[in-house]
DNA sequence: TCCCCATTCAAACGCTTGTTTGAATTATCC
DNA sequence: GGATAATTCAAACAAGCGTTTGAATGGGGA
């Protein structure tokens, strides 16, 4: 089976995009690093742009699969559902993605920008992997904060992914004075960022005024 | 003066940058939208690179002087300094350059996108762009809120940033099941931001526990 | 009127890109 | 072991890229 030439490409390419983007990052590039041909990309995936999809699924299935899982099992637990579970539930297994190793971190990297891409057709790729997940915690939350309009949350959903994405692709560390490099612990990480979107998402709701259009 | 030719480059560029990238846009594309010569960007900005640094340069630094402009208003007013006026101080004028046209539209939603860059040139020149205003207000923060230590702060400067441009650049907008694509009222959604991120950084700090290494 | 300087222009440079092709090689199954 | 399919390979393709060049053009001061 040709899957290890696939692997072997998917860890090349994701390396390199989160290194040096998408565009910049040419499959000459790619295929030197996996050891294979060129044309393997052609030949295992048929284009760049389906190399690139398969990237971020091989991760972003499982990672979307796993915040579903968590939601559910927290659901049927029986107990009270507190934001605080449910936006663990939502950021748990990104964490523990990054624990995981090298490649988990670089992957991580990735996923804020694919968000923000300016090419339509993998933003639309990146909305069709969000959308279950995000409608679903959307679900649960109106229920946990029963005073925000579902709009209200959705926006506020928003805030959170990309507090979550800036915070992985680690912008902006360079701009601090005093040394904060060595993060070191992404577990502190976590519990920050828990911290602020826990106290972000249970902010009171604006209050009705002038007119309200939405 | 070739102001003229100058300006409608940079205009070109911000919106076919707006539209498909830094990297996917041509200088084709951009000196045919100007109706100007291919050679009109090397001679009026020397490169490529110096005419994207132009457009945010343009733009960037006004934006950040003016948030700094109203920070030290706020200092000076003698009143009390909430988060929530610190904050103000901070996203309003962005705000501000949104409702004033397209134009500023298009450009907060390239802000965000340029933060996340692979490209190091481009990341390296707006941590340069952005650190002494991110400074500024930490250090105004750090009195405002004297329970969190000024790495709390940096952090969730950090998400806050993130929520922003998320937020500017409409990610994930296509994922609501029910329409709110007509967002409209950028006022709603500046009270809206302030909400949940006045509550972020006013969130407890975390408690000490097991060994801090930062 | 002449000159000079700033600006514009068309054309070409060398290089890299994603993709295709058709033959060579390797693995699989009867 | 020979046929059949899967995979790899070197080579070439056309197209697009940023940049450079050197001549043409324009208006303002002497």
């Amino acid at each position: 089976m040709g899957d290890d030439t696939s692997q072997r490409l998917l860890d090349a390419a994701e390396m390199l995009f989160a290194e040096h983007g998408f565009v910049q990052t040419s499959l000459r590039a790619i295929t030197t690093l996996a050891h294979a041909n060129l044309a393997a990309v052609h030949y295992h995936f048929g284009s760049k742009d389906e190399l690139t999809r398969a990237v971020f699924v091989r991760r972003l299935k499982p990672l979307n699969e796993e915040r579903l899982a968590r939601l559910t099992v927290l659901e049927n637990s029986g107990g009270p559902v507190t934001v605080e579970a449910v936006l663990t539930a939502f950021i748990e297994p990104s964490l523990q993605l990054r624990r995981a190793g090298v490649q988990g971190e670089r992957f991580t990297r990735l996923l804020g920008r694919a968000q923000l891409e300016p090419s339509e057709a993998l933003r639309d790729f990146m909305n069709e992997q969000y959308a279950p997940v995000l409608e679903r915690f959307q679900r649960t939350l109106v229920q946990t904060l029963p005073e925000l309009s579902p709009v209200d949350i959705h926006w506020r959903l928003c805030f959170t992914l990309g507090a979550l994405s800036f915070a992985y692709a680690g912008a902006l560390w360079a701009w601090l004075p005093f040394k904060v490099r060595e993060v070191g612990d992404e577990r502190w990480l976590q519990q920050q960022l828990a911290r602020f979107l826990t106290a972000g998402l249970r902010a009171p709701p604006l209050e009705k005024e002038v007119d309200m259009a939405v």
